[in-house]
DNA sequence: TGCATATATCAAAGTTATTTGATATGATGA
DNA sequence: TCATCATATCAAATAACTTTGATATATGCA
């Protein structure tokens, strides 16, 4: 069972719902990540957010892992990097247990 | 356009949620509303959640403020008491913004 | 009018979340 | 191994949010 009320406060900072999009978006610049594979998905590593927000790393690592605790995105290392992915699942699980717990009456 | 965070905010607190669970199911015992009329809209006052969840009146005021400002919920003057509304347009819109921002990419 | 009831607002206190800077861990590659 | 780079963690400071108790506003009714 997902927690709606921890969804929600990950998604209620705007630091963190910039994060989200971008990994929606998945266009990396700064570490080597390739498109070819069969198997690839958009992902970013935490110093593309450093390089795109102008924030310090230990406050992209704070929001990262809110994110990943509240199961939004999930982490993979690479070497010396982690990459992120959006978690898709989770958001669609939140938009359904809304519409349940809100509309559908 | 709707403020997703804002509205994410909103449903990011327990009772905030509660209080959003109750108008939904629009079960009240407190004041006298009837659900007869042609227009009629399950709607709760203020002192209904007092009584359901104990807690002092000027905290309920406080959370039902953050909800209308959020656009989660509306009121409506009735009398001395104020009946509150789910509004399911804005989650609506919520869920559809999610899904254009994260999922649709 | 005067009293009781329902809600709103305010300031102060308490709590939680966020940010920063410093340091630690762990991987890479010379 | 050693230096470097990426990330994690920690403690302290700051900021934001929540709660409380007191007071104000407004409505309804005797």
């Amino acid at each position: 069972m997902i927690d709606t009320v921890k969804i929600a406060k990950a998604l209620s900072d705007p630091i963190r719902y910039k994060i989200m999009l971008m990994l929606a978006q998945g266009k990396g610049e700064c570490c080597p990540i390739s498109g070819q594979e069969e198997d690839f998905r958009p992902g970013l590593c935490n110093c593309e957010f450093v390089a795109a927000t102008g924030m310090i790393q230990s406050r992209v690592s704070y929001h990262m892992k809110e994110l990943v605790d509240a199961g939004l995105i999930t982490e993979e290392p690479r070497g010396k990097w982690k990459m992120y992915f959006i978690n898709t699942k989770t958001l669609k699980q939140y938009c359904e247990q809304l519409a349940q717990d809100f509309v559908v009456k």
